[in-house]
DNA sequence: TCAATAGTTAGCTCTTGCGCTAACTATTGA
DNA sequence: TCAATAGTTAGCGCAAGAGCTAACTATTGA
């Protein structure tokens, strides 16, 4: 639970940023070179690379280094991760009363 | 467009830290006041103002103050944006030809 | 009226994140 | 074999983030 709190957290990290939320697009379409990717970004390629690697250290996408060349691969199931969060946050507000309501309708009642 | 991808990232930076995804769950229950939030975070209240202060500004919760209390309000919509861009995600993978399946099965294909 | 409560502001430290350049290694293909 | 290509490593600068303390304001309730 904690580990899975960690884990939660890395993809949430990874995914504050523009660029690596862009990635992940990117690799929605099948699997690219570090190279081409870069290619897309107005940046140089070390600072590409960081991000590369703190998408895969974070298990948001795998790569695999075959010649001179990384591929890199989406996966897809880490992203799960914040499905099951979101789901969870709506078991969460769905499970409670309905003071939300009550609060937004009239305010008063809520601060004794 | 732009706008939107502004809005994304504001929520995506507002939940990659712990503290303030606990804040979102736990207002999820219904509004509390900053006192009553903070005494669950093992911060002073100076922290954990800023963490409120950043859901408020990215718009994830609203907050009210009256009298010298201020009560915050989970803001359901704004975690849709990540909903959407998940189901955006799932669009773009499932628009793709299989290239994904064949590079895991085969890499050697996909590094001609 | 006055002490306690609830939050706010200012300003500091320390760490991390994101970008860069320069210089390097390893592979490839002519 | 040797130049071009693809990535990697090292190290720097700067800005932002997350925490703190100290001192302040505004409200409340006895």
């Amino acid at each position: 639970m904690a580990q899975y709190s960690v884990q939660l957290d890395g993809v949430f990290v990874a995914l504050a940023d523009p660029t690596r939320r862009a990635v992940v697009g990117r690799l929605g379409h099948g699997p690219m070179s570090v190279g081409d990717l870069a290619r897309e970004f107005p940046m140089t390629l070390p600072s590409f690379m960081k991000h590369v690697r703190t998408l895969e250290s974070n298990g948001l996408i795998r790569t695999i280094k075959s010649g001179r060349v990384r591929t890199c691969v989406l996966n897809r199931e880490r992203l799960a991760l914040v499905d099951d969060w979101l789901a969870e946050q709506r078991r969460i507000w769905e499970g409670r009363t309905d003071r939300l309501e009550q609060f937004v309708t009239d305010p008063e009642e809520n601060t004794p």
